[in-house]
RNA sequence: AGCGGUAUCGUCUAGGGGUCAGGAUCGCAGAUUCUCAUUCUGCUGACACGGGUUCAAAUCCCGUUACCGCCGCCA
């Protein structure tokens, strides 16, 4: 058998967008799970649409999800080169092999008389098909035509090529994740390969870069299952191996139309900059069309591409919610290794002085406030209090927890104590917050809860955040003190 | 309009001629810890509709509807 061989071909007129990482991902688990080459190729045949920072951005998000590939433009490769626009050079020839085998003829039509076309088949209601009439000019005819100054078109002949290879009009193909598909031919018009301005069309270049590039399996979303049919057709043309064909059903936003900006985020940096973490935002995505044997969602990109097949993949489209997105990511930084959450979340406390704290109690800070969070953004709000020395109370939080009679009493007598606490150890500080409490519903039967709110607000602003042990170890017996005298009246 | 595809809890999905139609998430309710968070436990919630075939249909067939995609010298 050939060597299994899958491509991701995304075209820089954007970031990457995460339903292209999705396909990325199914054939870079294709590719993984059957020993595979996954590789790389940058589409910019529309340079006007192109632009760097797109490719840019294209490297770093596949680059951060881990979806590595084995050739590209970057890491390079047998059958480079891996970006379209400095393979321009071979495609003229095998437009020409089509041309004088008879698949292919020059069109000279002018984009008004093809403006017309369409117009005549849009009022009499029927779809519209090329009408050929360029198919059978003669010498002369051309002659004259490029002579009035006329670049042409080449068109491929659609029923020429049916006709060579197959007795009926109805072609098929075996979809690997939507089985038998066909499309009658006599309805696809004669399209245009090459452009009068001599660049290749989408459906040709694919074709004759993924022939190139030996690509044995295309694996790429449903809005491309109409092109495949004329794609079948060029491979047969020129006598290439038709590869096989996997078409993923779309991801839709939750108003069930096309997943766009309006919807918010829609190119994994931008995920990436509200705070989501690439291994959540893959491992979300895997889920959408695929689902693992055992039950068990949460897995890494090794974990899912030995339990995937392509075959499993669902047909069906799949709705995004952020619901089960946000769980995943409140998973995940939950479990992410300390130190590297750390570096993570920066981003997202730059807003703060941080040399106030230093890296180690940054981390302290990291790891008592991540339980909570779903996405690391949450992290510029509930770290807060651990910067600066003046507290900012939420609304209701002073009048409730701080001004009344009782709070008073606490924070007066937890103001006295303070002096025994032991800063330097954060066990004995969670023991002695436990003696206080304890003091308390003894004496005044106020529920623990309740003398830790009105500490917690005096130290915090709010009644909600990080262990109370903590919060007194990282501020320090200073700032401490100064809070809780600013709390008492 | 035509052509192609898809249809299981709100969402992601498992299953597939005989199941209490399973899981996850969300929501709701309880429990736990100093915390309206986390965690744990429980609950609500679905086979699009109509016809067949069959002892039996969510599952197979046909039709309808809905949704998605494609009809470019964009990719």
């Amino acid at each position: 058998m050939d060597e299994i061989r899958v491509r991701i071909a995304p075209s820089p007129s954007g970031n990457l967008h995460i339903g292209t990482a999705r396909t990325a991902l199914f054939n870079y688990l294709f590719a993984k799970k059957n020993n595979g080459k996954y590789v790389l190729r940058i589409e910019d045949t529309d340079a006007e649409r192109t632009s760097q920072e797109y490719i840019d951005n294209i490297f770093d998000s596949l680059k951060a999800l881990g979806l590595n590939w084995d050739e590209g433009p970057d890491v390079g490769g047998e059958y480079g080169p891996y970006t379209q626009s400095e393979r321009f050079d071979i495609y003229p020839k095998y437009v020409q092999m089509l041309l004088d085998k008879g698949f292919a003829y020059e069109c000279f039509c002018t984009p008004e008389e093809l403006e017309a076309e369409k117009e005549l088949a849009t009022q009499n209601k029927q779809a519209y098909v090329y009408s050929k009439k360029c198919e059978n000019l003669t010498e002369e005819q051309k002659a004259k035509l490029k002579a009035e100054g006329r670049k042409p078109a080449v068109r491929f002949s659609v029923s020429k090529a049916q006709k060579a290879f197959h007795d009926s009009s109805i072609l098929h193909f075996e979809d690997l994740v939507k089985g038998d598909l066909h499309q009658d031919t006599d309805l696809i018009g004669d399209f245009v390969i090459l452009k009068s301005n001599g660049t290749p069309t989408y459906n040709f270049a694919v074709v004759i870069d993924d022939m190139l590039m030996k690509i044995s399996h295309i694996i790429r979303g449903e809005d491309h299952i109409s092109n495949t049919f004329k794609q079948i057709l060029i491979y047969e043309a020129l006598g290439a191996k038709v590869p096989r064909f996997g078409h993923l059903g779309m991801i839709l936003a939750p108003d069930r139309s096309k997943l766009s900006k309006r919807h918010g985020a829609t190119a994994v940096s931008e995920f990436v900059e509200k705070g989501y973490l690439t291994e959540a935002l893959l491992n979300f995505v895997a889920l959408l069309g695929w689902a693992p044997s055992d039950g068990v969602e949460i897995k890494s990109l090794e974990q899912i591409a030995q339990d995937f097949r392509i075959n499993e993949v669902s047909s069906s489209n799949s709705v995004f919610e952020y619901d089960k997105l946000n769980w995943m990511n409140g998973q995940y930084i939950k479990k992410m290794d300390i130190k590297e959450l750390t570096q993570k979340a920066k981003p997202f406390l730059s807003c703060y002085d941080l040399n106030e704290l230093g890296e180690e109690k940054l981390e302290k800070v990291i790891a008592a406030t991540r339980e909570p969070i779903t996405i690391l953004s949450d992290l510029t709000y509930d770290t807060a209090y651990f910067f600066g020395n003046d507290v900012q109370y939420e609304e209701g939080v002073k009048e409730k927890n701080i001004d009344t009679n009782i709070a008073q009493d606490i924070l007066k007598y937890f103001d006295s104590q303070l002096d025994s606490y032991d800063f330097d150890n954060e066990e004995k500080l969670h023991e002695q917050l436990a003696d206080f409490r304890t003091y308390f519903k003894e004496k005044f039967s106020i529920k623990p809860k309740e003398t830790m709110w009105t500490i917690r607000a005096a130290l915090t602003g709010r009644t909600r955040g990080a262990d109370m042990g903590v919060i007194l170890d990282v501020l320090g017996k200073d700032k401490v003190k100064y809070r809780i005298k600013k709390a008492i009246i």
